[in-house]
Order: C-alpha cells, then sequence, then structure tokens
DNA sequence: GATGAATGAGTTTTCATTCAT
DNA sequence: TATGAATGAAAACTCATTCAT
C-alpha cells in the first residue's frame, strides 16, 4: 500500500492509525455532502474529533486526506469483495451470482464511488497513478471471476472488456442514479444487465 | 435553452453571444487542463482575450461560466449527433453506424466529457438539473434509435438500459482512457461493444 | 454658487442645466434608499435617464454628483423659507410663524436633511467648505429674523445660538425621527419647542 | 449587551476581548480621519496591530468592525456618564453640573459622536437597532436626571423633549464644530445652552 | 451630444498551513 | 502529542471612469 507514504510527524504506528481512519470517517462524510473543494481542513479536523494542529500531526496537506481517502475506497471495497467471491466451485451461476455481489456492494457504496469519479483528478500525479492502480485490480478481480468461471471460453480482450463493462455498470447505479434510479429498482436493474452478459457470453 | 438565463449588463445580443463563445472556449481548455476549481477567473478572463472586468459584463459568477460550459458541450453533442445519424432507412446495421459515430464522437470529446463528469456537481442545482437533463436527451436519441431499428423488439426497459449502456460506454472511452485506452484501439473497442450489443439484442 | 465651477465637457449651458436637474433628482431618490456609497453611477445614469456615457458629459467624478445633490438641497431650503417667511411686520408672534415654517419645511425635507448629515463628510474640503457655508447662510437666515423681531433685545452670542438650536432642532426632527416621530405629532413636537424658545427669549 | 452575538473562529473569550478592543481603537482612529467607506479592512487589521487574517478571525465582515465600533462608544459615553453623574442630592443646580459633565464629555468624543452621525446608516436593520436602542438609554439618563431633579414639574412629553433637546446640543458641539467652536468657548457654550434650559424649565 | 462596451485597480473575504505553547 | 491563534497569499467580484463609434 501507499498510504504509508504519507509522512506524519509521530512517530506512534498504531496511533497514526487510528487517527487516520478517524480523518477518514470524517472527510468521507463530509466530501459526500459538499466535495472535496468546498470541504475545509478546519471542518475536517472538527468532524474527525480533533483540532486542525492535530489533523495535521498525521497528514502534511489538504490532498493527502483525499488520497487517504480514496486509497480507503478502493481498500474497502477490495475487501468486501474478497469476502464474498467465492470461487471454490466456478460456473457460469457462480459468475453471476459475483456479478450481483459486486452490484449490490456499488450500490451501497454509491457516494463514495462518486467522490472517487469526481475528486480523483484533484490528486497529484503520484497519487493519482496509485489510486487508478487500485481500480485496475478490481478489474481484474472481474476479470479472474469471468476467467475461472468461464473456463477461457473468451478472448483475453474480450474478458477485459466485459469485466470493464461490469465494473462501470456498477459505477453508473450510482453516478447515474438520477437517471436509473428512477426507472428501475435494484434487483431489476442487475437483472436486465445479468440477462446481457448472459447473452454476450454465449 | 437556458443559456438565455444568464444575466449580463451589456444589451448588444450578438456581442453577447460572440463574448460567451470566447468565454467558453477558453475556459473549456483551462478547465481541461486544471479543472474548473484550479482555474481562476482571472485566467478565463486572459485566455478569452480580454480583462477580467469585460468577462464580468458576460457572466454574474464563475459558476456561470461553468454552467455555460456544460450547457455548450451537450449543445455541440447534440448537433453533431443529429448531422450524423441517418434514421431514414432503420435497420440493425444503420443502427450499428449510428451507434459508432455516437462513440467517433466520444473520442473526439473526451475532454469533454470528462469535465462534464467532474464538475457538474458544482453546479447549483437548477443548473445542474438543466445539464442532467441534456444527458437525459441524449439518452432519449439513442432511445429513438434503438426503437426505430428495432421496431419494438426490445422492452421499453431494456431500450433504456441498453441506450444507458451504450451512453456510458461512450464516456467511459474517454473517462477511464489509462485502462481502455492501453488496451484498446478505438476501432477494437468499438467493434467489440459493438459485437455485445449485438448479442444483447438478438 | 458654485455648480458652474462643475466642468461638463457640453457647450450648451441650458442643456447642462437641464441634465444636471435630471441628475440630481435621480441621485436624491437614490441616496435616500441607499446613501451615496451604496449607489452606483450606472444606478445614479440610469435612474435620470441616460446612459452611463452620458452622464459623465455632464459630471467629472461621482462626487461631483454629490455635491450637485447637497448644493441643491440647501438651494431649495433657501428658496421656500425666502418664500415663506415675511418680514415686513416683524414680532414674536411672527417670529414664530417664521419658525414654523420652517419646522414645516424640515419636515417636508426629512430625507434630503439626512443625506446632509450624512454624506457631506465625503465631498473634498472645498465642496464641503462651500455646502457648509450654505448651512451657516442657513443660520444667518434665522439670526435675521430673530434679531428683526426682537429688534436686538438679545446679545449677538445668544441670537447666534439660539439660531443654531432652531436650525438643529428642525433637523433632529428628521434625523431623529426614530424617537422623536414615535412620542411627538408634529404639531406637539413643533409647540413644544417654540414654548421653550419663547422662555429663552423673555 | 449585544457584543458577543459577533461571532469569533477563536475559542479564549478574553483573548477576544483584547483583541476586539484593539480593533476597535484602530477602527475608530481610521474612521475618524477617512470614514467606514474609505477605509479598508486590510487597514483595520493593520492598524490594529495584526494581519488580515487574523482580524477575520474576530469579526465575520466589515460590517461587524462598524457595529462594535458604534457599540464600544456608546458603552463609553454610559460608563463615563455613569460615572459623574451623582443624584445624591437632586437640585436644579446638581441637574445642571449633570448637564454639564454632559457636555465636557461630548466635548471629548466629538469624533466618536461624529462617526455615529454618519455611520450607523451603514449597518444592517438589526445592528442599527441594538444601536439606536443605546441612543435612547442616553435619553432615559438625562431624562431620569430632569425627573429627579425637578421632582416632576415637568410633564413626561417636556421632560423627553428637554432630554432630547440636551442630548442633541451636547453632539452639534461636535458636528457642527465648525460653526459653533468658532463663535464659542466650550464654556460660553455650555453657560450660554444652561441658561436657555434654566428659563425652560422654570 | 449620446451611447455603452471595455478596463483594471481595488476591495472583501477565505483557508491551507505553521509554530509557539 | 495536542492545541488553536496567527498568517498572508490568493480568489471572486465591483465599479468609477474612459473612449471609440
Amino acid at each position: 500500500m501507499k498510504e504509508e507514504k504519507i509522512l506524519s510527524s509521530v512517530k506512534d504506528q498504531q496511533l497514526i492509525k487510528v487517527r487516520r481512519e478517524q480523518i477518514i470517517k470524517g472527510a468521507i462524510k463530509l466530501f459526500k455532502e459538499k466535495g472535496f473543494h468546498k470541504t475545509t481542513t478546519r471542518e475536517i479536523a472538527s468532524e474527525s474529533g480533533f483540532s486542525i494542529g492535530t489533523l495535521y500531526e498525521y497528514i502534511r496537506t489538504k490532498e493527502d486526506v483525499l488520497f487517504l481517502v480514496c486509497d480507503s475506497i478502493h481498500e474497502q471495497v477490495r475487501e468486501r469483495i474478497a469476502q464474498e467471491i467465492d470461487l471454490e466451485s466456478p460456473s457460469v451461476p457462480n459468475m453471476m451470482k459475483a456479478i450481483r455481489s459486486y452490484f449490490y456492494l456499488m450500490d451501497e457504496m454509491q457516494d463514495e464511488i462518486v467522490i472517487l469519479y469526481q475528486e480523483v483528478k484533484s490528486l497529484k500525479k503520484e497519487s493519482r497513478k496509485h489510486v487508478l492502480n487500485s481500480e485496475r485490480d478490481m478489474v481484474g478481480i472481474i476479470e479472474n471471476v469471468i476467467n475461472t468461471c468461464l473456463e477461457g471460453k473468451l478472448s483475453a480482450q474480450k474478458v477485459s472488456l466485459l469485466a470493464n463493462n461490469i465494473v462501470v455498470q456498477g459505477h453508473m447505479w450510482g453516478f447515474r442514479r438520477w437517471i436509473m434510479q428512477k426507472q428501475f429498482t435494484l434487483e431489476a436493474y442487475m437483472d436486465e444487465q445479468l440477462k446481457m452478459i448472459e447473452h454476450a457470453i454465449k
């Protein structure tokens, strides 16, 4: 992980972890409400439960908070997906189940996903790269599910495209909620998308 | 359209149009490079070729510029699409041609699309609604193509979902360029997406 | 008068007079509502019925407008007072009648008087002097009434003080309206003030 | 008092008090010289001895400074008057002494009084109301002196009018200094005004 | 004479960051 | 380690004034 690269003047690693979790939690709440730019460091500090001075003991710049947040969101997604996807007995139905789990997760994490879509560009090159790599990993996980369940029936390119489509379809449920969630229930949305995917892999 | 709702202290409507086009052009260039928040009104003014005072003769607030930009992007997309889509002789191949045209357009307008994805949330409710409505219109156009070419073969819901998928697939070529354009040429991307769509409508 | 000292690029003296009257009328209306500082030259121009460019054909600076206004207010007071005060048959009752006339006038011109109290300090030294001289003239008129009617019964100092008191009592009916006009009708106010003045000159 | 209603981002109440006193002192100096509108917040900050950023830690808007100043002026007057007026043994001579004290105070605070006359209108409704109430209190104090010393000899209306006259006569020594102080010494001014008052209450 | 678009210096206000305690 | 007062660069926006048409 790259989080360690963010410097802190505090020595106690355990404390750093605790404080940063507070920061991430507070910041996500605020970013959901008003976005990164309209949130001030003072607000982040107070939402995190400590003073502005203390905040700056655990980060160097406001952008560090954004990085921490983006990284943490990916971390959460990764963890949850790892828990839910079961590739013990690979099969098309199990692949569908996995995708369904992913969609459920994306529904739960809508606001977080929107943060990623809107604020990643505010990261410096280096951090942005790291975050995009996490995103790439996510695609890799889906690709892996597909490959395992379809036993190489599809070309690598097709698998990659399908995986990306699935990932983005999960996102769009959230970032296009103003249109998708007006016309579909989550179940209907998933059913229809899955049907199309089934057609595509036949 | 809503552009007219942005007040200007200048009376000459023709001049307003010309100046606002300058503003939009300058602002898009800057927003592509550094985003809305990191672009200053002074930069917009000077990139547009006039003084800060003159800028403010044609807009009320910085947010007006963002609205002008978002609206103009949709306007461009709409115009171009209208030109290219030909529904005289509806057929599946013509539908594919239309989608291909749309993908080409999205390729050309990648940066603009990214602006929409990242900055629309900075608009006030009212303006955001207007912009999202333009987006809805875009989906409507695609739905129309599908319906015309498939002669009602698919349910309304399926059509809507398919149209949204196509629209977003056009966008993702741009906003996920760091992953898609590393693995696909534009042609390959379109070919593969179109194949999947063909499967889905069979 | 000093109004002539304000330069204009227009030659036609009659036109200058007409335009400046428009300016004064418009400006007084605006100054009453929002004060000198919060009124813009654009507003003055449009309230006067012409363009900003035309406004600047008849004045040099925004301060000129203020001077025009202050001078005009004094001019109006002077004119009206001259009309109303009749010193043909001097007597204490006639003096009281004159003071009463003055109070009525001050009641009518409350807002204008408030402008003087609040904005004269924004004039440049030169113009301020001129305006203060008009004010001095006003005191002179009242002194004259007193002297004529009391036939020199009071010392010059007493007359001067009494005149200043009367003048300011006229003003305070307006600039302390939030307290005076809550407790007194204009008639009651005048009656009581006149009674006190009568005591003082006995 | 209402000063507490002005928000500060600083927590230390004692420090707020100290800093605001600095602000008030600096601002009064500047307002005396150039008025509220021509004084910039930067000038206020530097005159107060700190940076513009620090100024804004103790106030919200420039208008807050004006309110602080107006409120403080009334506060000073109130304190000083309370000290000087002695109603232990009420009598006409003691009343005269009290008025004299008030006149002395007004002489000392001329510039401050002029600030009130010229700038109160720049306060928002709420703050203006508060300041005018302080002014009403001042009248109340004088009324109280009169009532106590004259044991109800005069009607309530007469007392109110007399008190207002006295208050304004105190002010006019300052705001009409260009005429009064050219013709009277402070002593002569007070003597003559007091004589007239004596006539009035007989 | 009249117009109104263009100008840019100047103003208020914000907020990330630092550092003494 | 934690605090929060101090800082000042930077930003949006205004408006008196000019001048070409």
